[in-house]
DNA sequence: GGCCAGGACACCA
DNA sequence: TGGTGTCATGGC
């Protein structure tokens, strides 16, 4: 499995090279991505995400005071607004509470226990904490999304429903937990899956959703749709 | 008009 | 522990 999913990386990066994740200019706005962006398109979280950008509440003091009903309002076109506004201020609330909403001094802590207490917070599952952990934090974890499920699947490395930590095992037992690497390699997985799947949502010779025409054993589809 | 998009939680058996 | 319903906008 080893050499395979380094194959697989190896094919990733030679169709869309290095990608820089995560597309945002802050660690905070990182964090309301990984929130925002809970089964919904991207283009709408960044309709979010400017719209806050616009109002000038980028800042964890500033949104925290915001009234919910505004908060709703502005966060509106990402989807599912009521249930998100309160996954926001739920994490707001915390990072009020115990660091004074400094998010240094909550990712100053190791791996393990800051894993635990983003999932303790409302809203935050296992790809949310994740997410913030990889990318906001900048720890040594892999993020598993519906679109590694679909490739591992169509690769046949993968069978069974969608597991969160049996598929993040995949990479993390065979892989050198390696900041740099999980940043990169999911990034591929998303952007790989995003692309096409934006491409041509019906489209049943779509690598992620059926058989690859090709055949090729990469997963990557090399045609065009 | 229907399908789908970078999940999480409540509830039930 | 696993299955299902709910949350909701916007692009194609």
């Amino acid at each position: 499995m080893h050499r395979k999913l380094l194959k697989l990386y190896d094919d990733l990066y030679a169709e869309y090279g290095e990608l820089n994740w995560w597309p945002a200019e802050t660690p905070f706005e990182i964090v309301l991505g990984a929130i925002l962006g809970q089964a919904t398109a991207w283009r709408n979280v960044v309709k979010a995400i400017d719209n806050l950008k616009s109002a000038d509440l980028m800042t964890p003091d500033r949104l925290g005071k915001l009234p919910q009903g505004e908060l709703e309002t502005l966060i509106l076109p990402s989807g599912y607004y009521r249930a998100k506004a309160k996954k926001v201020r739920a994490f707001l609330t915390h990072l009020q509470a115990y660091y004074n909403n400094r998010l240094s001094l909550l990712f100053a802590q190791e791996l393990p226990t800051l894993r635990k207490e983003l999932l303790s917070i409302y809203g935050v599952g296992e790809e949310t904490a994740d997410s913030i952990l990889l990318y906001a934090a900048k720890k040594p974890i892999f993020v598993v999304d519906t679109y590694t499920y679909r490739l591992l699947k169509r690769l046949g490395w993968f069978s069974g429903k969608y597991h969160y930590g049996r598929l993040q095992e995949i990479f993390m037992g065979n892989l050198p937990h390696d900041y740099q690497l999980f940043n990169q390699y999911h990034a591929l997985i998303v952007i790989h899956g995003a692309r096409i799947c934006q491409k041509t949502p019906q489209c049943e010779r779509c690598v992620l959703r059926t058989q690859c025409p090709t055949g090729n054993e990469s997963g990557i589809y090399q045609g065009s749709c």
